[in-house]
DNA sequence: TCTCAAAATGCAATATAATTGCATTTACAA
DNA sequence: TTGTAAATGCAATTATATTGCATTTTGAGA
């Protein structure tokens, strides 16, 4: 699913205001291979936007369907454009994640899917999350 | 695999002074059928051990392979006795967590396997973590 | 059983991450 | 162009984690 590159209009279509604090945050994001870690965000971003600006960016945005959020395995958050067909009520996420050891860079993995695990009784999957950990194929040359 | 209850000849083993503190957060984390939140540990030990303290037990405990240390997606870590092949040298929690959006406890599923899953050209997998979330079964009644 | 060095603990200070309240500014519908 | 709801920025607060150091405790060896 292509990433939809016209911020402005993805901020209008989710009833946000268009303001240069968003674009920012967006662009910075989109522009990534990788998903974007929080210290990242708030190293780059710097003076550009208050870091309490940005955690109700990211909040927002996440609510509406716009990011996803990846807590790795250090408990760090970081963030990636959904795919085009997830909104407010429905995200759709189902992918896995591949944490680099050497880089520490969050990847998503849009074209594998997850397998189907089997439940024991009494406990009902709603969703499922997969982070594999590795050498990304940059840090592996 | 079988937790070994000993908690004394545990610390012995893994050439750990035997103290109140240590004790304590065994006790507590052994007796749960659920991985327990650090937040939990820090209410529950409340006067009985220090903050700083109960951090250096539970890192430790890690590094020997006694407990196994969880993020779960919101980012809290939890902790729980590892299987008693697990060693300092040789960590093998090769099984999936589950998180209840009801009650947040996480739950280890040592009986299940994980599924083996094909990576991309350029990425080697290292290590593998899937974490389900849905309802518990006493959540489910 | 006693001794004592290494290990473990507790407290204070500091660092990092996240949230809340509120005054001010801004976007944009009308 | 205007008015208002939304968004921002700053200060204060809360939560989470780490570091340094003085004091206490464990347990191996005498
Ligand atoms: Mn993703
Ligand atoms: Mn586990
Ligand atoms: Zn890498
Ligand atoms: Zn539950």
């Amino acid at each position: 699913m292509a990433i939809n590159r016209n911020f402005e209009l993805l901020l209008h279509d989710n009833q946000l205001k268009v303001t240069n604090p968003r674009l920012s945050v967006l662009k910075l994001i989109a522009d990534q291979e990788a998903a974007t870690s929080q210290p990242m965000l708030e190293k780059v971003l710097g003076k550009e936007v208050d870091r309490v600006t940005l955690y109700r960016i990211l909040k927002t945005f996440e609510e509406k369907g716009i990011l996803h959020k990846i807590i790795d395995l250090n408990g760090t958050a970081n963030y990636a454009i959904c795919s085009s067909d997830c909104t407010a009520h429905n995200h759709r996420d189902e992918h896995f994640h591949f944490n680099c050891s050497n880089c520490h860079k969050v990847y998503c993995m849009d074209d594998f899917h997850l397998p189907a695990i089997a439940m024991p009784p009494g406990f009902t999957a709603a969703t499922l999350s997969l982070a594999i950990t590795g050498i990304c194929n940059h840090c592996n040359q």
